[in-house]
DNA sequence: CGTACCTTTGACATTTCTCAAGTCCCGTGG
DNA sequence: CCACGGGACTTGAGAAATGTCAAAGGTACG
């Protein structure tokens, strides 16, 4: 029952409502990721480049879940936010990585030289605008993430991660999470504990089901059939 | 007793530690507000821009200080950052704006176009590297801010909020706080009472000490003197 | 079939929020 | 110059949410 006149590009935010700035899929960095990259692989909680380390290798994520994260000398965690497949990440302005980057599940990704990247974005407008536009993106998906830690409950968080995840992963219905009860807890600013409860609250009212800890059905509340 | 050899423009971040990528005082982004931009003037707590209005301008303070917030329907606010003088602010890849821009305090602010600025950065590839490194400097400070509304208590919060605040204001020792308590709460995810026990309680521990609810000086462990 | 890890649950401690009064400060007008 | 009013800030007491520590289920994999 699925509307074929559905305009399947523009997908709303879960949290502010306001429309997704789609991911690039076809567009300049893609392409020079696909040419010019070298492929590595990782296993689940490898990683990939850590806190201090020079920055001097960009990265696209071709298969599988990378968090990017950053630790407190007493062993916190905070996860400032996770990237799926065709997702550039690890491009710094600084020379210095900000924080480190873990595979979340097996992955492989795509891997380029920061100077090469730099210098042909010199050379070529449209891979500037790329560029530009992917720390953008970014930002506005750090706009929402603090909005959510600032401002809401548990509830809401751990409903809005789930949102989330389904709209980056392009899941309707059955979302397959791919990450841990730790990775969302250390995302979401909260503890363990308090997420699975929360899970289990959620669940008691109906709001999500699960089939197995990692995959969660989302309610009719979901706007595409709203 | 200040060192004549310190090098001034390596100031580190107050909450992670890490160098600061210095605010860009006279580059070619600077240079495009100064000699092409139209000043405005707001009185403190005016509406700069509303969310979801078209996001057709591009601002850079040149006095005072702006707030960048969003509201929930029930009147809860978020306050993403704070911009000071020399700041760029305003400028979104989506044609929206994702947040609205106040006036903290009285502030001059210079304006201009979204498609001049881009039209530009498209020729100038020194612009397009400064607006593409403001990007990566607001992400730089957001992933701080993450990191302190995902792991840390109201005591850490309020300190590395006033340890930031002096920074940016270039201020040692004694720093004026620009903004009310409730701008403050609203920026740490706090309640503006949970602010005010907390900067009561910083104070009693000898922390911090006040001169007037809006003056602060900060302890002897400024990392300029350590 | 046992082991190891992930997840859930329970009981209690702690932090933060909420609501309700105060207090302080500052500008205004008598 | 002083009283007044209003906003900003502080304080208190109790409620609610979340964190902590401990232990019990579940599940996958050797």
């Amino acid at each position: 029952m699925l509307n074929a006149t559905l305009p399947t590009d523009t997908r709303h935010c879960a949290v502010s409502g306001l429309p997704w700035i789609a991911a690039e899929a076809r567009g300049p960095l893609a392409k020079l990721f696909e040419n010019d990259g070298a492929t590595a692989r990782f296993r689940a909680n490898d990683e990939i480049f850590a806190e201090e380390e020079a920055a001097d290798a960009v990265y696209r994520v071709t298969e599988g879940v990378v968090r990017i994260c950053k630790f407190t000398e007493d062993g916190r965690r905070q996860i400032g936010e996770f990237h799926f497949s065709g997702d550039v990440f690890g491009l710094e302005y600084g020379s210095r990585r900000s924080a480190c980057a873990e595979a979340v599940t097996d992955c492989r990704v795509s891997i380029v030289g920061r100077a090469q990247l730099l210098a042909r974005a010199r050379r070529d407008g449209e891979l500037a605008n790329a560029l530009w536009r992917s720390s953008c993106d970014a930002l506005h998906r750090m706009h929402e993430q603090l909005f959510l830690l600032g401002r809401a409950n548990a509830a809401d968080r751990v409903l809005a991660f789930f949102r989330m995840t389904a709209d980056r992963l392009n899941s309707r219905g059955v979302v397959e999470i791919p990450m841990s009860r730790q990775d969302i807890a250390d995302h979401l600013g909260l503890n363990i504990e308090t997420v699975s409860r929360t899970i289990t609250q959620l669940r008691s009212e109906g709001a999500i089901r699960l089939e197995g800890a990692r995959r969660v059905c989302l309610g009719a509340h979901d706007r595409l059939f709203a």
